[in-house]
DNA sequence: CCTAGTAGTGTACCTTTTACACTAATATCT
DNA sequence: AGATATTAGTGTAAAAGGTACACTACTAGG
């Protein structure tokens, strides 16, 4: 058998890409940093997994840490380890999605914490490490699953109109959707509970109140059920000029 | 700064999934262990990264010293690093999901070689580690890869029936296919060259042999084209014997 | 009461999916 | 040569789902 000490000289982290949606834009929470390397980029918030600790349960963690917020929509998306992606030496991360609401977000009194900003995600760039590959293959996994499964309601407050759902829709999707069939479709998989309230205080006329319906959807899954929504196919697709903002990689 | 010697103590192995396709069943290449932990049971493939090479590599590497077989389809699938998951350390590891043709196997010198077997995914089961866990995750993903895109074709020989390749599917899906249905979505999309060459040797009338049209697939995906297939709704999915063998896990 | 601005609604057309059963071609056996 | 066994290969009608599209309804504010 072989000599294995060599091979126990690695660390490990845990990057957290935090999406959120507000003023009709998908966001993410970024890190200024405070130190090297990278010092005083924007960096997504991520820190070494504890010896001790499973790599989902250290997700959680900085999460909290950052948000104060727990029990949210939080998933494993890709593992990233070139070898020279860390200066300090040999340290994979693995890369987590979560989707909170920015509306339940507060600043926590970490140090870390302080140095939080939500960024337009259309916007974001030169973030430190290889971070931009990471939030890319975030934004890939995100569109994937808010056409597979509901989870757009995650990034909206508890009650919301139709309308602002179709605007989350198509910020994560880059794609105008038909008003009429978009709630059809939606409307048609029974996930709404109407609220019978309206909007108050706009000065147009108010929007119906919606909320997620949590227990049919888990009837759904019991069944075997897909949350799917196409685009449209005559009106061309958004293409934002920062789109190309980062590298495309692995599905 | 923190001192983060105390982080670079861990180790990461790569672990992959091989399937092939043979004798309409679908299958997974394991290795016997020869030594602790979990002495004589079987296992998926796998190695410790080496400092000095990159996750897709190890990967790679792996592969092809057990099977000779380079360039093939191979894609990182989830990252396993439950704190207890490895007798000897903190060890996380990177699971891989490779597909190839078995026709193209052929046992290699090296020492683990000799010791791989091919294993009917339906009935494996007693794996070492939480190897049970990795191969329902990776069993998981290729289900959904065979809906999404043609990588079918990477589990058959370079010549194959239109009813090899529906076998392949109800395999991998365990559902029955309608053979109507699917052959006409499948010839629809004009993923395969008909070779005018018929099956020799069978007992019975020949069917046409069909190849996969690379270029064809690479304009499509150039496109933004997705590669869908359905299930049938009336007649009920098989439900095999060995299907609950292992632990569900998270997408 | 007029204006501005968003909410909300129905229908016709087209495409895709589904269900379903018989004939065609070959090897083998007698 | 003919019968048998076995898999290959084929079309259609009905249903469901997706797509395109334009007007009225409601509210606040001037």
């Amino acid at each position: 058998m072989t000599d294995f000490d060599n091979f126990f000289k690695s660390a490990f982290t845990v990057d957290n890409v935090i999406f959120g949606f507000d003023e009709g834009d998908l966001k993410v929470l970024l890190i200024k940093r405070g130190e090297d390397p990278y010092e005083g980029m924007w960096a997504l918030p991520g820190y070494f997994v504890d010896p001790q600790e499973d790599l989902d349960s250290a997700a959680v963690r900085v999460l909290e840490q950052l948000t104060g917020i727990k029990d949210v929509f939080l998933e494993q998306v890709h593992t990233f380890g070139a070898v020279n992606r860390h200066p300090v030496g040999r340290v994979i991360t693995v890369a987590y999605c979560s989707l909170i609401k920015i509306s339940d977000y507060t600043v926590q009194a970490a140090s870390i914490a302080l140095k939080a900003k939500w960024h337009s995600v259309a916007k974001v760039k030169n973030l430190a490490f290889d971070h931009p590959e990471i939030l890319e293959s975030c934004l890939k996994r995100l569109k994937r699953l808010v056409r597979t499964r509901p989870v757009g309601f995650e990034l909206l407050p508890p009650k919301f109109t139709l309308t602002e759902l179709q605007h989350l829709y198509e910020a994560i999707l880059e794609t105008p959707l038909d008003k009429r069939n978009f709630r059809k479709k939606i409307l048609s998989m029974n996930l709404l509970i109407d609220l019978n309230e309206t909007q108050e205080g706009v000065a147009h006329r108010p929007a119906r109140l919606y909320q997620f319906d949590q227990s049919k959807y888990e009837e759904f899954l019991a069944d075997g059920f897909s949350f799917e929504l196409k685009e449209g196919k005559k009106k061309e697709r958004i293409n934002k000029a920062g789109s190309s903002k980062v590298k495309l990689q692995e599905s």
